[in-house]
DNA sequence: AAAGATTGAATAATCAATCTTT
DNA sequence: AAAGATTGATTATTCAATCTTT
């Protein structure tokens, strides 16, 4: 009986490096910020990910929803997440006002303040890793990357941007 | 007492943009390729990317401390997948004849077809990704990921160019 | 009935410790 | 004693199901 022998060529394709490359390159990056923000600030990249998406959000709150569409969590991973975050006090639940059956998650002062003593060393690391490039070619590699994350994971980019979401907020004049 | 507060400039560094950037994409490209190589091939991206790296090297085999080092597996990581892959018949281990301490994770028939089969439509799926760009932007990507992993992952980068391990097996005339 | 959020069960990953061979 | 590989314990993640509110 016949096999389906695979051509030899095809695994040879180009466009298997560069989806390799691109997830040996984030398993590198994402092991450096492990240990970095581990040892010297005692939280994990998750936490430092969802902390810093709420101390960019004016009032330092968000839905529960809004937050899991903004980091790579789901909506079960969030809310778990967020358990733990209001374990140690980073971070508290709030009940929304206007729709019963939603949550806020808020930034407390401590979770403000471990976000302000984790970032420099954060921002140290990427500046050490984007050093390698010129500035030229970080702006290239982020343009790049942000077309490839408009692509692949749209809601992200409504998520970063409410004018694609609430076009009316900024409607002209 | 003073508390340390955020410098505000600080959390809107674009270097953290670019990282954001950077893990948004990975994890949209992740979840794509899971769901299409789950659908369509019934295995995860860690199982393809096992067998990938089986099916390239010549003899279809390779060393577990190799092959966790050409994945973004830890040691441990690798022995339980190779022990699923095992279990269903995708891979088998062989004993290392020149040392005993070793163990060969091997490709069997029934995995090189599951690659076979499986590689044509992540192949698509990156290249409906890739498509995005020009040819000469994907050239750009690549090279930029390529220096960007080798400076975050040195170890994958000799994994995947012998010469930097063994550089007798190159040595010029 | 659909949306927001949570929970139960299952899966897969890691570190640290262990065992064997070098 | 160090290297290759595995195992035990722990942790974090997901999907599917559930509960409440709209």
């Amino acid at each position: 009986m016949a096999r389906a022998l695979p051509d030899p060529d095809l695994l040879q394709h180009p466009f298997f490096t560069t989806g390799g490359l691109f997830v040996e390159a984030h398993a590198g990056l994402q092991a450096g910020m492990e240990k970095q923000l581990t040892t010297e600030a005692g939280i994990s990249p998750q936490w430092f990910d969802v902390l810093m998406r709420l101390a960019r959000t004016p009032g330092h709150r968000l839905r529960m929803t809004d937050l899991a569409a903004q980091t790579i969590l789901s909506a079960s991973g969030l809310t778990r997440a967020v358990d733990r975050l209001e374990g140690v006090g980073l971070v508290r639940r709030e009940a929304c006002p206007s729709d019963r059956r939603g949550s806020y998650a808020v930034l407390t002062d401590a979770g403000l303040e471990a976000v302000a003593a984790a970032a420099p060393a954060h921002l140290a690391l990427m500046t050490q890793v984007l050093e390698i490039f010129t500035p030229a070619e970080v702006e290239t590699l982020t343009a790049l990357l942000h077309r490839l994350r408009d692509h692949v994971n749209p809601e992200a980019a409504c998520a970063s941007d409410p004018r694609l979401t609430h076009p009316e907020a900024e409607a002209p004049a």
